[in-house]
DNA sequence: CATACTTAGTTGTACAGTCCAACTTACTTA
DNA sequence: TAAGTAAGTTGGACTGTACAACTAAGTATG
């Protein structure tokens, strides 16, 4: 209990003034681009005392307890700083915090992870997108976050196996194979058409607009999400593969 | 970025002498008692500044940076100061930050959520188990502990339809309708015998001991958890209710 | 102008797992 | 011995995926 703790930290009742942790936010910032899952990083700088001075580095810092009504404005206001993006998916990854992670001191980070459109951003100049997968990317990043991003991977590819959230890295209209090849880009796995047809339809989330995307073949039914753009939860994973 | 928030806030690089949130950790602590599940909560002190004084609360309190070496250290510390319990399952829930949580200032609470199996705790003095559902709780709590409760109970739900985690609130020996019983406990509401039966022995999670739990009528087989226990991921959840 | 090619979208059969309900089994108590 | 109760099994209906073959609608090619 916090009086208790404080007592232990202090043996000073009422008082506030022990040692206090350094208190950051961080967002994952994911959108596809080339076909390919890829991460927003930007690249520390090279001030004196700075920590992992060019290293990259998830958007983040300190919160301002002047300025960030709560830790969602704060990732908020992170997310928009970097990209404009205003109002996009942002769900709260977890937090991360020991003496070590950071070499200035305690420190604990509230992580984010975000889901835009890559085209809907216009990208501050430190900020550059990231190719998930090939790169060997973990053991670049400063502090821990190569395991946050690590951690945001796996989250987003365990959600994706039963809830809409690739949706939210679509363009405003899109057909269903498109939506199929997120999938299949998040997950890393082909999946099945039919079903994955049958599950979407029926998941009453999108809806066919008056128009059809015209290539080399057959053209294709544009959809959009419907209003209420709360994430749909299926009560079945893909099967997962053998 | 660190640097860049740091010279927001302070136009002063190399320093960190700007306000910093207070940090603490607090645990939802669940157990089956009586048939019922309930969460393991403390009466707040009532020292002066104390804030909430004498409501109930849920343990936690304030990092210790020279006692914790991590988030989860410290939780399992304050896990094991009220229930005397050690190692059981213990899963990262979120973090509450704003200006207005905490009456002393800005904060930001780190939640941890606990499975144990009641009897094999030794409680403190403060602290005592009580049921959820009934007792219009949430409004009692202190800080905003009834939002992060109510966030536990639903995240528990929640992963109760697609996994083993009720497994960690069994003793060490239970039958099947023990482990079925409180499953339905959990999600409040009833599930079909024999398709609970194939889902939890296809799930490769529990192994027959050589004993039956006799009573007033047929025996039934006594199981106890395999050893490695993660818990197991089904690919469908139960199906929800109509 | 027919034919091949490509991708969109559908259909049908097999299969897995749940739901529902009835059934058998094994024990205690009257 | 019969009744009662909870453990555990069985079988048919149903839902949704897997797999594979199919039809549909366009462009490109000779």
């Amino acid at each position: 209990m916090a009086g208790e703790a404080r007592a232990e930290a202090l043996g000073k009742a009422g008082q506030l003034d022990f040692p206090r942790p350094l208190t950051t936010v961080d967002v994952v910032i994911f959108a596809i681009r080339d076909d390919r899952l890829q991460v927003l990083l930007v690249q520390r700088p090279a001030g004196e005392g700075e920590p992992f001075p060019l290293s990259l580095a998830l958007p983040g810092g300190f919160v301002d307890v002047a300025k960030d009504r709560d830790l969602a404005a704060c990732a908020a206001r992170k997310l928009k700083e970097k990209t404009g993006v205003i109002s996009p998916y942002l769900e709260q990854l977890g937090s991360w915090g020991s003496a070590a992670r950071d070499p200035r001191g305690w420190s604990a980070t509230h992580a984010y992870f975000a889901l835009i459109q890559a085209d809907a951003s216009a990208l501050t100049n430190d900020a550059r997108w990231f190719p998930i997968g090939g790169g060997r990317l973990k053991e670049k990043l400063a502090f821990d976050h190569g395991d946050i991003l690590a951690s945001a991977i796996q989250r987003l590819r365990n959600k994706v196996e039963y809830t809409s959230l690739p949706a939210f890295l679509m363009p405003a209209e899109f057909t269903l194979p498109d939506l199929q090849r997120v999938y299949e880009i998040v997950l890393d796995r082909s999946l099945e058409k039919s079903a994955f047809r049958t599950r979407i339809l029926s998941a009453d989330m999108i809806e066919p607009v008056a128009k059809m995307r015209r290539g080399p073949n057959r053209p294709a039914q544009l959809y959009r999400l419907k209003k209420g753009r709360e994430p749909v939860y299926f009560v079945r994973t893909f099967n997962p593969p053998v």
